[in-house]
DNA sequence: TATTGTTATACTCTATAACTATA
DNA sequence: TATAGTTATAGAGTATAACAATA
């Protein structure tokens, strides 16, 4: 079979542009969490993502949505942050399966001194070297191609069973 | 001890946009390198270095400048490489102390058939959302903060602070 | 039976530091 | 002394499958 299309020039190097400057800055960012705070990345993530929520609790199915982990990977991070002190874990009240996961005082005392740092990564490898016209474009494209991808099949989270009869 | 500048929302928006993307992309391409070829993204990234030599041939201190890999890691990799048959590994002529990783001929014959799947993963969750202005100005842009970012002091600009347990 | 989450296991990857050898 | 690379080790992360409990 023929390559289905050949790839340009032009469309190679947005690709691996994107690639290279998100590993790059993920490099730098998780070197950051980790000196200031002893987070991993998706430590953070999950410390953020509680963070977001008024009431600081999420299932962990409601965890999962936003993270590209295993359903197994997930209970091993939050075992960590509990274990840590920075999150908790119970049963949910209307649904005994569940378990809801609250950030603790501790988490968001950390989070209140990582993030500082945190900020200043993002900011001086990636924001301060944007026009404000860069970073608009980057946003509209970027957060279209997210939304497509988020609405494509392929999730990573369908770690469903599948029903396919021998 | 404040937050040095609040993030604009359009800032964190592209920031994530970003991030998302470029986590969402990798996740499809390595299951796609993995399910058709049995590598994962650093080996494939490593073949296709030394494929895009005429040689064929590189030694380890290039194949790391391309690479975010600690040296170490890169000879883990090199090894399971050699080890599988992909690449061979020789001491140069010029300078003993180095080792000149090749590409044999089964290396270059799973890349071929790895790369239309690779290709075609990246053309249906990435370029073909884009248009042709919006491919220009994501190359251009992020072609940009990468060679920055490249030349920017590596990695001991963020603070430092003492580990906690997580 | 389906869903939610955990556990058991096995494996891959990565980093640090010590080491060898060449320059 | 500095550079190129390997090895030893040790720890963290991930996935798969089996499992338990609840709906």
């Amino acid at each position: 079979m023929s390559e289905p299309r050949p790839i340009l020039p032009e469309q190679l190097e947005a690709y691996l542009a994107l690639k290279d400057v998100a590993a790059l800055l993920e490099h730098a960012v998780e070197k950051q969490l980790r000196d200031d705070g002893g987070l991993t990345g998706p430590q953070f993530q999950i410390l953020a993502s509680l963070r977001d929520m008024p009431s600081g609790k999420l299932r962990m199915t409601d965890l999962a949505d936003g993270l590209v982990y295993s359903r197994s990977g997930l209970t091993y991070q939050a075992a960590q942050l509990e274990r840590a002190g920075l999150v908790t874990r119970a049963p949910a009240e209307d649904d005994e399966r569940s378990t809801v996961v609250t950030l603790t005082q501790a988490g968001r005392d950390l989070l209140g001194v990582v993030m500082p740092g945190h900020i200043q990564v993002v900011q001086s490898l990636l924001l301060e070297t944007l026009t404000d016209a860069d970073i608009t474009a980057i946003a509209g494209i970027l957060g279209r191609v997210r939304d497509q991808m988020r609405a494509a099949p392929p999730r990573s989270a369908t770690t469903r069973r599948s029903k396919r009869p021998a």
